[in-house]
RNA sequence: GGAGAGAUGGCUGAGCGGUUGAAAGCACCGGUCUUGAAAACCGGCAAUGGGGCAACCCAUUCCAGAGUUCGAAUCUCUGUCUCUCCGCCA
């Protein structure tokens, strides 16, 4: 969430970030805050001021002895008077309050200087290509049908009993991901100096909100019927942590990594990726969320980067990092990089991790807090990263790594883990 | 599902309807003492919002929301959450 006293010391500043994050009507919606805002305050000193006489006229009652007396009467009564105007305050009070949430809690993160402005993925900006993508002497096939062939990926028998967008996965392609969860916390605990952290994938309402998933977009979630709600990526739990908290400066930074299944309804998906596994309300993933203070986020969003590149270069996998346009960007994003990896039956890069920086966005959201120095309560800084997406770093290894013959070969660092070198 | 207990400042934990924003302890910060440290002693130490150049002032907050009252942490109702025991279950 953006912070409100930001915005009424700047509004023109917040007009123009805004507008290059495409949102419709940005001016009018800012103006509209500015003018609720302004209006608040002044409703609020008012009714503060009649508080005021509330308070001192109702301590000097508490001293009267004889509660019959006249002045206490006429105190009284001048007390009701007062309360009423009061409550008329509250209410206008209250209505402002909600005009100004309704703002606030559906505008985006406000892009940072060095993010390219655009309105979708064209204006994003390549940084590298690293890794060489292989040259096949055969036609590669796409990875469900080398699932298919080697009768471990069954998409039928999942479309049976979950319908579509789910998956079955068997044997050593089973095996495959467990594998890779492990290889991946193992690369984050030991190399990266990422804490592991087992979290729950059914969260609260206020947690969903704190991360920016609500409520703006709450279709493509799914609920309860005990109104919890199913994470669509542990960077919501793991944020989440921090929630309501005030963290002492020592303490930072946090490193957190998990491995979660992730759901998504993928409401506003249909058609796309409807073959494979590309794109399933239902996959694994291990997120990488870094807790720090604000002054040091671009330098860790570089680390965290890194922390996710690092399991694409151990796996040998080709990829190239962009840095997304303010259009391409997620809601509490001020700065994206995205990880590419090369899908050889689809020519071309698909996403496989996105590493982003929320600045003080999702911290404002849930009060999360940090001591400085100096003794000050100050917002944190959250970012967050896949590290990797499981389900598509199945799909890359299989696509990248298999035979004439129908086999996948295991990259090396992932073969301890598999007790092999195929799968056949 | 049945029965009960509870939710107070960073933590532990008192709290009578009327200077209680809230005792006490711990932690933390500053000082005295000490060669230094510890101990001891003295002092300070909540958040949010608003106003002021500032010292500072005002308002709100003792889980949340309604209510009673001139006045509520303290009384009433509702909700949420936590814990204990029993039952059921992984």
């Amino acid at each position: 969430m953006l912070i409100l006293k930001d915005i009424r010391k700047n509004p023109e500043l917040f007009k123009q970030k805004l507008k290059a994050r495409f949102i419709e009507n940005s001016d009018k919606q800012i103006d509209h805050l500015i003018q609720l805002d302004s209006n608040l305050r002044t409703n609020l000193e008012l009714q503060q001021e009649f508080q005021n006489q509330r308070n001192s006229i109702s301590k000097s009652l508490g001293l009267i002895k004889d509660k019959k007396s006249d002045e206490f009467i006429k105190k009284t009564k001048e007390v009701s008077e007062i309360k009423s105007k009061i409550s008329n305050l509250e209410e206008a009070i209250n209505q402002l309050y909600l005009g100004i949430d309704e703002i606030l809690h559906n505008l985006p993160n406000i892009p940072d200087e060095s993010v390219p402005v655009g309105s979708d993925e064209n204006s994003n900006k390549e940084i590298k290509k690293e890794g060489k993508i292989r040259d096949f002497e055969f036609e590669p096939l796409s990875h469900e049908e080398i699932g298919l062939n080697l009768n471990q990926i069954d998409f039928e028998t999942a479309v049976n009993i979950s319908g579509s967008r789910f998956v079955i996965l068997k044997k050593n392609i089973a095996k495959l991901e467990r594998a890779l969860i492990n290889f991946m916390i193992d690369v984050h605990t030991k190399e990266n100096d990422y804490t592991e952290v087992n979290v729950p994938v059914l969260v609260k309402e206020e947690t969903m909100f704190g991360t920016g998933q609500l409520p703006k977009f709450k279709d493509e979630q799914f609920k309860t019927t005990n109104n919890l709600w199913l994470i669509p990526t542990s960077e919501v739990s793991l944020t989440n942590i921090v929630s309501n908290q005030i963290v002492a400066y020592e303490q930072l930074p946090l490193r957190y990594v998990s491995s979660s299944l992730c759901f998504r309804s993928e409401a506003g998906a249909a058609g796309k990726d409807t073959k494979g596994m590309m794109r399933q309300h239902q996959f694994t993933k291990v997120e990488l969320v870094s807790i720090v203070q604000p002054e040091f986020r671009f330098k860790e969003l570089d680390r965290l980067t890194k922390s996710a590149e690092v399991i694409l270069q151990k796996l040998e996998l080709p990829y190239r990092v962009t840095l997304l346009s303010s259009g391409d960007m997620g809601f509490g994003a001020e700065k994206t990089y995205d990880l590419e990896v090369w899908i050889p039956s689809q020519n071309k890069y698909r996403e496989i991790s996105s590493c982003s920086s929320c600045g003080t966005f999702q911290a404002n959201r849930m009060k999360a807090r940090y001591k400085t120095i100096e003794g000050k309560n100050e917002l944190l800084a959250t970012l967050n990263g896949s590290g990797l997406a499981v389900g598509r770093t199945i799909i890359a290894i299989l696509e990248n790594y298999q035979n004439k013959d129908g086999t996948v070969a295991i990259p090396k660092v992932l073969q301890s883990y598999m007790g092999s070198e195929i799968i056949n």
